[in-house]
RNA sequence: GGGCGACUAGCUCAGUUGGUUAGAGCGCUCCCCUCACACGGGAGAGGUCAAAGGUUCAAGUCCUUUGUCGCCCA
């Protein structure tokens, strides 16, 4: 029966059904107490109303490449997925959802407005798991979590309490940063620092009791309303005199005193500065050392407020310009400049972050960080690439206490209660009846949050068990990597490393992979707001998942940012044809011999392939012992490639594998043999193909799930037998004695391959048609390599188009022809005397004149007595060896340029 | 201001601990629509490894300085 298989590879007509039939049949459902060592990993967990970017697509790419390739080499597998309440982005989101629709948030309430975002959450928060599974991620669906979920709110209380009760979690007010637009406090990491150009304006303030003016310059002219000294170096000559002195605030009438700080930097503006402790972190510190009055302008909004007296109700960016405006008008302006000054910038929203004090929930992080920094130090974990490890301690070892609470509705309650008589805190694990203090009923909840990142710190051990000492948390935890972007080190790996071993008493991961980045054609990081991102399930659409998936690896060498572009993933989509197209080769032809009477089972069943490669007359084929041995050897540079997370290494091997060895030699040899009328020779021929193929498609699974579950179905399985997922991955080793035997076989297989190459590279240079059959000589002195070729005659005859190859031990006639050279044999092909020999000249210099300097530059090296005393024994025999097989090299070469130019 | 990184073929990038004529993909040139594949086959051209100095028997690889471009932290 004859099958039907498409022209040219169409993924869109594959993956759906395979990407269902994976999460239908829970073949990735991890069991615990499955044989094999452990190898467990978590997602980062993705944005619960985002949608998959191209940023998740290489991230789910390795964490998918490394958790296929792990199951298929017999490993305890576990790749447990989940999505992250996120908190700022996700409010953000359902806040202005509402307010499309003409709802307010804040009118809505709490309690309603939490309902929403749960609604929202559940109508759209499924979007990324489905594109999850549409891309056949392999994960174990059933151990889903969400940082939000009741399980892991739990949790975070149980972590929040246990803090505190260790000392660690406090409550304090601060000068924070505060976002305006997010109406939150954030902590130092959210807050993204950018040069910007702005100005200087230098106003005058009235020093009581004299008519002098005290000049200060300031880039944020609305804080004064909140000034509540001047101050200047206490050596400034300039000013000493007036150290003690009060000054007007001008707009407020306010006196103020001057007062002298080391602090202040003599050099800036007019080495006299206004002092706002409410509004500017040095001058908040300054103000606790005078005992300062700390006045707040603002709201929440950042918006003036009733403290800026004439200004109130205006937002900060309008009263600056009033307030500008008004000192001008009263004189009190000298003049502004121009200034860069780097201001922060709330990571969501872009808004200028407002210092402001404020109380708020903060983490003590030096204790926890020291034995993060001990474990990295120690290499219990492992971080990839090595060099991300200096930007991790430097961070930790200069570590900041850790702002906790937001003042969002959307997130983790913070597990604290105030009495309203005594102002008591207590904080608990379930909602007190009384005040731990003072035994007051009358309790109210913080009304705040908790950061985000405070759930995603406790992930990899929360979504395990803890703190139950379950099953799956004994048999997963630590896990055993965490494959993250490196711009969230600090965020997410670092908290979850010190969460980790503080509340396991071990790591969290072994090992840490930080991938790349990826950027647009300018090197842009992408981003959606900017339209610079790429949708990658648009691209997987057009391309299919493989080739992206195989695109992604193939420039994903750890440290360097990938660019991503439509020639990459042709390319990629190329390969997924080519490998289709193989396939459609072996079955068309399959059709063929079937009608022959042989059987797809006879010569394709899982024990049939199992023992291949097969032997034809006593003897395993050369071609058939050589392709099974670069298989064994790519095996063996993915495992290690993998082992190392150096994806483009696994992706450019496998490559190089399946189309240069398995498609370009491997099947145009065998094909006279697939349909040979000696039967057992094509018996022979189908088994060892069927065998090879097989285990190409096994070695590429991690890397093209879809393309290779397809085409591995088309094969006769064991029953019982669902996936190539489950299935095993190729042997890395030859058998124990058969290390030689294969060596050897790739040896020569190499040296038939060099001697078709020579004869195409003259028919190429001779402008033959590519049809014209013509007659060749091949010569070596050494009797061994003769019987090499002897054998492989009709596949050197096919494949360069020979007519006839005569193998000789007599040096070849000079007269009339090209010729190939190498130290070990030459070629010829008799042409007529008519053939312009120009170009033949031209490539002889220059492969002489390369050669030359080659030999030169080792007779140097060889000659030099110290090199001789000094290089190990090793590179002197192999420059050694390599000069006398140059050295005849080149005299063939020379003597070929003689006969040529005397017209011979 | 502190720290990290990059600079290798026209483009995008590999190049493990220094060691024998520096690699890949794409693009380019020439030939071919040969019965798996033109999303293809065959053959080729193309690099004084940013610059200068140093260490070494030996440097793309280690060190110093300079230049250009990134990123992070303050």
């Amino acid at each position: 029966m004859a099958r039907e298989i498409a022209k040219a590879y169409e993924p869109q007509q594959i993956e759906p059904r395979w990407a269902e039939y994976w999460v239908k049949e829970e073949l990735f459902k991890a069991d615990p107490s499955a044989p094999g060592p452990v190898f467990s990993i978590v997602i980062p967990p993705p944005n619960v109303t985002g949608s998959l970017h191209i940023g998740h697509m290489l991230e789910h790419t390795e964490i998918d490449i490394l958790t296929r390739w792990h199951r298929m080499r017999g490993y305890n597998t576990l790749y447990l997925p989940g999505t992250d309440h996120a908190g700022i982005s996700t409010q953000r989101v359902v806040v202005k959802y509402l307010a499309d629709q003409g709802i307010n948030y804040q009118k809505l309430g709490r309690e309603e407005f939490e309902k929403q975002v749960w609604k929202w959450k559940e109508e759209a928060g499924g979007q990324i798991t489905q594109q999850m599974k549409g891309i056949g991620e392999s994960c174990d669906w059933s151990r889903e979590k969400f940082t939000l979920s009741p399980e892991m709110s739990r949790k975070v209380r149980e972590v929040f309490v246990r803090l505190y009760e260790d000392g660690l979690i406090y409550r304090a007010t601060r000068l924070v940063n505060w976002c305006p637009d997010c109406r939150t406090v954030l902590s130092d990491l959210e807050v993204a620092h950018e040069e910007r150009q702005g100005h200087l304006w230098h106003i005058k303030y009235p020093v009581m009791g004299t008519n002098e003016f005290l000049v200060v310059a300031t880039t944020r002219p609305e804080t004064m309303l909140g000034d509540t000294a001047v101050a200047v170096h206490p050596d400034d000559e300039r000013y000493k005199r007036l150290v003690g002195k009060k000054v007007m605030l001008p707009l407020m009438n306010r006196e103020i005193p001057i007062i002298a700080d080391e602090m202040v930097d003599r050099e800036f503006g007019t080495g006299a500065v206004k002092v706002t402790p409410a509004h500017d972190p040095d001058d908040f510190e300054l103000g606790k050392r005078h005992q300062l009055a700390e006045i707040d302008v603002m709201t929440d909004d950042g918006h003036m407020n009733a403290n800026a007296g004439a200004y109130a109700g205006m937002d900060r960016f309008g009263a600056r310009k009033k307030i500008v405006e008004d000192l001008k008008t009263q004189g009190l302006l000298e003049k502004i400049t121009e200034h860069t000054s780097a201001i922060g910038l709330c990571e969501r929203s872009k808004t200028i972050v407002e210092p402001r004090i404020s109380t708020q929930w903060f983490c003590k992080m030096k204790p926890l960080a020291e034995p993060a920094i001990a474990a990295v130090e120690r290499g219990e974990i492992r971080m990839v690439p090595e060099n991300r490890r200096e930007e991790y301690f430097n961070w930790m070892r200069n570590i900041r206490d850790w702002t906790l609470s937001r003042q969002l509705w959307w997130g983790h309650r913070i597990p604290a209660w105030y009495c309203k008589e005594n102002k008591h805190v207590t904080v608990a694990r379930e909602a007190p009846a009384k005040c731990a203090a003072c035994g007051s009923a009358k309790l109210e909840q913080d009304p705040d949050v908790l950061d985000t990142w405070f759930s995603s710190a406790l992930w990899p051990f929360s979504t395990m068990g803890w703190p139950e000492n379950t099953v799956d948390y004994k048999t997963y935890y630590p896990t055993s990597l965490l494959i993250t972007g490196y711009d969230i080190l600090f965020f997410w790996v670092a908290r979850m490393i010190m969460m980790g071993i503080h509340f396991t008493g071990q790591v969290p991961f072994r090992a840490v992979c930080l991938h790349s980045l990826v950027r647009t054609g300018s090197g842009e990081k992408m981003s959606k707001s900017k339209g610079t991102g790429l949708d990658p399930v648009e691209l997987n659409q057009q391309y299919g998942t493989d080739a992206m998936r195989f695109c992604l690896a193939s420039m994903a060498a750890p440290g360097t940012d990938i660019v991503l572009s439509d020639d990459k993933l042709t390319s990629a989509r190329n390969f997924a044809n080519k490998i289709w197209n193989a396939a459609r080769f072996l079955f068309v032809n399959l059709d063929k011999f079937e009608q022959g009477g042989a059987k797809l089972e006879e010569l394709a069943a899982p024990e049939v392939r199992e023992k291949a490669p097969y032997s034809y007359k006593g003897t395993v084929p050369l071609v058939d012992a050589w392709l099974f041995g670069k298989l064994i050897a790519a095996t063996s540079v993915v495992n290690t490639a993998l082992t190392n997370y150096r994806f483009h290494e696994a992706a450019q091997v496998t490559y190089q594998f399946f189309w240069g060895d398995f498609c370009d030699w491997y099947i145009e040899w065998i094909k006279p043999d697939l349909l040979s009328t000696d039967r057992e020779r094509a018996v022979v021929a189908w088994k060892n193909l069927f065998a090879a193929f097989d285990r190409s498609l096994r070695l590429l699974h991690p890397l093209m799930p879809f393309i290779t579950e397809e085409l591995w179905h088309q094969m006769p399985q064991r029953p019982g037998s669902k996936s190539i997922a489950v299935d095993k991955f190729p042997k890395d080793v030859p058998g124990a004695d058969d290390h030689s035997w294969w060596a050897g076989n790739v040896n020569d297989f190499a040296l038939i391959q060099e001697v078709i190459s020579d004869f195409r590279n003259i028919r190429a240079e001779m402008k033959l048609d590519p049809k014209k059959k013509i007659p060749a000589e091949f010569h070596s002195a050494n009797q061994g390599d003769r019987e090499r070729i002897e054998p492989s005659v009709d596949g050197i005859l096919r494949l360069a188009i020979l007519s006839d190859l005569k193998i000789s031990a007599e040096p070849l006639p000079k007269a009339g022809g090209v010729v190939r050279s190498n130290s070990r044999y030459d070629v010829r092909v008799a042409y007529s005397n008519t053939v312009d020999t120009t170009t033949e000249k031209m490539r002889l210099k220059k492969e002489i004149e390369g050669l030359q300097k080659a030999i030169a530059s080792k007779e140097r090296q060889l000659g030099d007595d110290t090199f001789r005393s000094r290089a190990p024994e090793k590179i002197i025999k192999g420059l050694e060896a390599t000069l006398m097989q140059q050295r005849i090299e080149l005299e063939k070469l020379r003597k070929r340029l003689d006969d040529l130019e005397r017209g011979a």
